[in-house]
DNA sequence: ATTCGCAATAATTTCTGATATATTCTTAAT
DNA sequence: ATTAAGAATATATCAGAAATTATTGCGAAT
């Protein structure tokens, strides 16, 4: 649970991009850097440390002279984001199908194989450990385009998943029976290393989920609306 | 000439970017944060959050506890990145000659004009305006996909540009009648708003650039073992 | 010769505190 | 209501030092 790592640096790091991407930290947020440093107990160097590596990925907000802010979201950006997922995901899935060699298959069977049993436990009401399943999902996608040869290709992926995720966990809405069978399919095709077959699944798996979080982001972002003004105060 | 900016971070990052683009820093040197410090007059905190930044964006390799090094360079890594690049730049093109409209045509005409009368200038054997040639190139691969609208996109792609125009500087020999027709290619498509002719295009520049590019660098890289091993110690 | 362990050295990581500068908030005035 | 000046707050930057970790050099042992 405690995420811990090598160097204090890193490990802010990782927790701060941790709550942003489950929202523990909000959508637009100050990031005030003395409340930063209470809150992870780290110094100011450090925390600036982080915080600058965080803003050259995209997870924050860095105005000159004027602080860091946790990167505000839109559906306009998610559009943005799934697509590019798509763009960058399906081509690799390509890469590692024709690549990918017996041991590539091994982590692919293992890795959907745990993928499955956690989906089926969240499928009977489950829901305590949203996180885990996310890693498992993410385990998986990691799997299934591995073996691409592209180091270049799987660190930029990371970073575009994440960026969905996020939005995924701000919904805390997910479509569950068809995002498994969704899988499987991916899964299937992959071992049967039918290229376009895995592809189209992947694609709709991502387009769907899109769709998905997008309705779900309307709806919150109207309730939202309707909490934040004092009543009556339509201008 | 001076790279100046508001504030002492950011010019600083863009000053060891810059001297990493063009060599002045050299591919897996160490950068040793006392040197760093003299040469780029500024404070430990302040340059740690510099080369944090360039590390996530792939121009340092930062392993933990031990320092800073220049991202190497490799044959392999420059193919990943020609063929992300083409991946990433034509999708974008498509877009961009979908979207488009007579402002995108404005900047296009523009972008390419200075561009053009640049080569022209570098073709007639004026070698002295390298960095200004290469600006204007990016401003130009820049218009011709900037009504993508996409910025994720966007960020992706000059990332990725700059990866690539690294190599290109390391190698200092360039296409210049080829490069020259290819753009004309590329401007004269996209403003016929033919799609499918600029990608293909595009690709073809992108990736006759890496075949040049790689095999400077082979060259490059024989010449350099010999200057290093000493006389008649070949082991 | 090569390897191994250990001390000496060097470098990085992290923190504290201080200053200058920019932004934001408050208050007063138009 | 808007603006302007001044006060309060926050950020950006720097210097120095403590703690931790890596690297180097040297002598002993294989």
């Amino acid at each position: 649970m405690t995420q811990s790592s090598a160097t204090v640096g890193t490990s802010t790091y990782l927790k701060i991009k941790r709550d942003i991407l489950f929202g523990a930290l909000e959508p637009g947020a100050k990031l005030k850097l003395d409340d930063l440093k209470a809150r992870y107990s780290t110094s100011l160097s450090t925390l600036r440390e982080a915080l600058n590596r965080l803003a050259s990925e995209g997870f924050v907000d860095a105005p000159e002279q004027r602080g860091f802010f946790v990167k505000p979201v839109s559906a306009k950006d998610l559009g943005e984001i799934a697509h590019l997922r798509v763009l960058l995901e399906c081509h690799a899935l390509r890469l590692s199908i024709a690549n990918g060699d017996t041991e590539w298959e091994g982590t692919l069977v293992a890795a959907h194989h745990k993928l499955h049993v956690m989906e089926q436990r969240m499928l009977s009401g489950d829901e305590s450990e949203t996180e885990a399943w996310k890693r498992y999902d993410w385990e998986f996608h990691q799997a299934l385009i591995s073996a691409c040869k592209s180091s270049n290709l799987l660190s930029l992926h990371a970073t575009l998943y994440d960026k969905y995720l996020r939005y995924q966990m701000l919904v805390l809405t997910h479509r569950g029976q068809e995002a498994a069978a969704e899988h499987r399919e991916m899964f299937e095709a992959a071992l049967a290393r039918d290229p376009d077959r895995a592809v189209a699944a992947l694609k709709t798996h991502i387009l769907k989920g899109l769709e998905h979080t997008v309705e779900a982001m309307g709806e919150a972002e109207v309730s939202a609306e309707i909490t934040v003004q004092s009543p009556g105060s339509a201008r």
